[in-house]
This record gives structure tokens, sequence and C-alpha cells, in this order.
DNA sequence: GCCTACACATAGACTGGCTACATGTAGCGA
DNA sequence: TCGCTACATGTAGCCAGTCTATGTGTAGGC
């Protein structure tokens, strides 16, 4: 998949992958992974960026948590997160339907 | 429609759209515009750039006509533009699959 | 004579994802 | 015990591609 392509999803893919579930940056990326068959692999240096842009603007909260020693940063939807989810799927909708009626034609 | 989202789809729409017809830039638009019910409204200044991009990387050819004493640079694919379509088509198919299917689980 | 629609074009800004780098722990095998 | 791999987070800077703003010029209607 051309890398590009990705770019206005990122912040929708984020919060799927968190939805009903808490989940720290590095399981996040396997997470993606493992839900696309591979398809998704997103760098580290794309994915903890978005996520502080993401609860900055509310739609994350996230709180330190140490298992076995280890700092992990897990991250949840907060209410506004989930209805952003319910907007970015709304658009994903309408973006596929309108692309995919140009190109299927 | 969030603008960003089209980015690296536009090259797709305007090979699509000018699949199996000429057209020219301004002609482009308003195809785009009528085929995606008004949801497709780009500026004359990401249009025009991309057909150039496009006429360089040898998928679409192009001449001058004029018409009415108006000049018009006439667009129309070339033999890889139409495989590079065919490319952007099945690219545009797993794309979907993969992020619908992460959102839509 | 003026305004709108048509038609092409470019310079520069902006933005968001990527590359590359930096740091550190846990656990396993040699 | 030494080194390697997987785990885990993070930032600085680059770059490509789209958008904004601007410029030029013709045709046709009012």
């Amino acid at each position: 998949m051309k890398a590009d392509t990705l770019r206005g999803h990122l912040d929708a893919l984020l919060l799927a992958v968190l939805d009903g579930r808490k989940l720290h940056g590095y399981a996040i990326i396997e997470a993606l992974q493992l839900r696309s068959d591979g398809a998704l692999d997103l760098p580290t240096g794309t994915v903890y960026p978005a996520l502080r842009r993401l609860e900055r603007a509310g739609w994350l909260a996230s709180e330190w948590d140490v298992v076995s020693g280890r700092k992990r940063r897990t991250y949840r939807l907060t209410r506004s997160g989930e209805q952003a989810l319910a907007a970015e799927r709304t658009e994903w909708r309408q973006f596929t339907t309108v692309i995919g009626g140009v190109l299927g034609a």
C-alpha cells in the first residue's frame, strides 16, 4: 500500500482500535497489524506523536502503568473520543462512496 | 469531506475520469463534480499541477486545441496510463478493505 | 463597457506522516 | 556474563502533495 494514502485516516484507525479497550502504544501498533492481516505496519514515529495529538484534542486519555518493570503509557477513549470515532466512521463511508463512485464508473 | 483525505488518491481520480475519453483541465474538474454529486470540488491549483505531474510520469498525453478562440490543453490516457489506472483500482480495493476492516470491526 | 464564466498556470505555504535517531528494560541463549 | 532480540517510548527534521492566493487572457451576455 502506498504510504501517503493513509493520510487523513490515521486518527480514525487509532480511535477504532481503542474502541472498548485500553492499550499502550506498542500494543496499538500490534493490534493494527493483526486486524489488517499485516497490511498496516505503522512506524513508532507515526503512532506516538499521533497519540499525543489525539490526547491534546481531548479524544484520548492516558495513564502510566508499570508492568514487570516496564513503563507503559496506556490510552483509552474519552467520551468525546467516542463521538469523534462515530464521526470518523461516517466520514469514512462518505469518502469511500465518493471516491469509489468515481473509480468504479 | 476533510480536505486531506484525498491525498494519495488524486492520481486515481484523474486517471479514472479520463478513462475512455479526452478532456481538458477545466472539464476534468467539472466531470469530477458531476460524478461525485458535488462532493469533489477540486481547485485549479490542485488539478493543473497534478495533470502535468501525471504527464511527466508518462500516464497522460496532452495536446493543444483551440475551440472558439479559446486554448485548451486536452488530456488523454496513454497505454501505461491505462495500466496505472488498473493498478490504482486494485490498490483502492485493498485500501478500503484494510481500513474498512479496522474501522468496521 | 462591465461582469461572469471559461481556461490555464505558478509560487509559496502548510501539514501530516515518515525516516532516522536516541534511550532504556527484560529475558534468553551461548 | 555478554550480547542479542523483543519490548517500549519519544523527538527532530525531512519531504511530498495538496491548497491558497495570485496572475493572465478570451467569449458572451446584459
